[in-house]
DNA sequence: TTGCAATACCTTGCCTCGCAAGCTATGCTA
DNA sequence: TAGCATAGCTTGCGAGGCAAGGTATTGCAA
């Protein structure tokens, strides 16, 4: 989810990503980890890739940009991750409903 | 994590807690879910088990208490969990620090 | 008195997925 | 020419989520 949303605030590429995420303090525990997720992604439907020649050396980088059912897909996805937390929030504070 | 915090708050057992987590919005999937959990963390010594008659009908139930590892691991996770939530609503919100 | 619902616990087994580790290739710079 | 930064990828183990199904007891309704 927090890849995706990533890319639908602009379309990004894997290696520039895992910055991003460092940024927000959520740092991913391996570099290695985020392309299988962006695979995923792709198969999904969620996301389009096209290559883009690298500027200023190194091989060429791979963009994603956000489809159509992709935008539903986050739209749903961060209801339902708002829902969990405050789920747990009120877990974690003693409350209920 | 939501488990630990629910015997923290007051030592319970497996069939009242999916009960009160759905009381907080945090269904589980499934009912059978909960015990490999609570296992667990007896196993990791985060909990004590103890066997308490049934009041009113059905097999004894099964309490556990927050053992004092456990209240520490659970102040952990819960400022862990904190951290990646802020995280997460950073990366919604299209935030950074 | 038969049967069903509620209470309470537990186990098996598949399948997904996280992630550590390691690999490849390019171009700049010291 | 060695090394670093940039950029991508794959393999393999192991953890663990959870659907499904199982057991036993009590009380109430049909």
């Amino acid at each position: 989810m927090c890849l995706l949303a990533l890319i639908a605030e602009e379309p990004s590429y894997g290696y520039e990503m895992v910055s991003k995420l460092e940024e927000r303090d959520l740092p991913l525990p391996s570099e290695g980890s985020i392309y299988p997720l962006l695979s995923r992604l792709q198969r999904m439907g969620l996301v389009e890739g096209y290559l883009v020649e690298a500027a200023g050396g190194g091989p060429p980088r791979k963009y994603y940009r956000i489809s159509e059912s992709g935008q539903e897909r986050l739209d749903e996805w961060s209801a339902e991750w708002r829902s969990l937390a405050t789920g747990v929030s009120r877990v974690l504070n003693g409350e209920r409903r």
